[in-house]
DNA sequence: CGAATGTCAGTTGGACTGACATAC
DNA sequence: CGTATGTCAGTCTAACTGACATTC
């Protein structure tokens, strides 16, 4: 892997940080920048390996659990982007991908003609069951943190979803 | 963009938080993780698009400014994957696109006949200071966050990194 | 010798652009 | 009519696997 056993004697990025800081004066922006990215990798990596035994990735894990939270196991497929937050190329990308894996089936939106439904099947909802039997028992990558510091996480990077214009914040 | 805005009148992440309460009894660690993967998107997004003009992408920058840190601008391919935690093969595709643009050199590696030495170029140390700059003037897509909040989070952030085994914590 | 370094070929995945047919 | 929905073709980048030549 890519991400793993590195061991270095000092911490790359703080090490980083200080070069930066005598260099260009300003150093905390780029250090945390920096630290979200290579979390999202660790993360990444680990979350995609523990969903690899289902032929998922993250991504399209996310996608079947949004429809298993919807009523009635179907949602159109811009709501699934909306939600998401990823390109509707993207949204047909991934619904291929799982309507393929026989996770999902598409249908055409009752209410409306020109759009079309992604809905869960009785196999995809056994496949997200299993999977998330999976990650909650690995604590999704996160055992290392407390229930604090997950909702301290969650508060700091909520600004910059909000300065995104995600939400209304 | 397909990250830009949105304006949901509602926090999707902390939505999805709801829902998953009530369906598995846990939710911390999921809307934590979501926020970091979102997170990285938006920054990624910003940095990437900021460094367009440069025809550089972030990955590529921060190889580049590693090379200006170094005393004789040049390092081994294998230290710049360790530092910055990619594969070899990720380096020496970075190494391959930087060179064809002409910011760095592939040199032998004097004391290592097996290595080889990426060293950055004139044009090179004039195109990381002028992307420098803009990224700087942008605070690194971060200028939301005050002095505190950017080290709170490098220090939340840095728990993950040692577990991980990125260096000795 | 085994281990490390870097490259090459090929695969997979996500994100994007631009164009487009269809339906509201 | 303009707008929204989804698809298609094609591009681009990152990350990976496996094999390999070279050198320590």
């Amino acid at each position: 892997m890519a991400t793993g056993q590195l061991n270095l004697p000092f911490d790359p990025i703080e090490r980083a940080a200080e070069t930066w800081r005598v260099h260009f004066g300003q150093s905390s922006a780029m250090a945390a920048v920096t630290s979200i990215m290579r979390a999202h990798q660790i993360l990444l990596a680990q979350l995609d390996t523990l969903l690899k035994p289902y032929d998922l990735t993250f991504a399209r894990y996310e996608a079947l659990v949004l429809l298993t939270f919807s009523k009635s196991g179907a949602l159109p497929l811009s709501r699934i982007g909306e939600r998401l937050m990823v390109h509707p190329t993207s949204v047909t990308n991934t619904v291929d991908r799982l309507e393929r894996a026989g996770l999902v089936r598409r249908m055409r939106n009752p209410r409306d003609g020109r759009g079309v439904l992604a809905e869960i099947t009785t196999r995809g909802r056994e496949v997200v069951s299993e999977a998330t039997d999976d990650l909650m028992a690995a604590g999704f990558g996160m055992t290392m943190y407390g229930e604090a510091e997950l909702g301290q996480m969650f508060g700091l990077l909520r600004t910059i979803r909000v300065a995104a214009g995600d939400f209304e914040g």
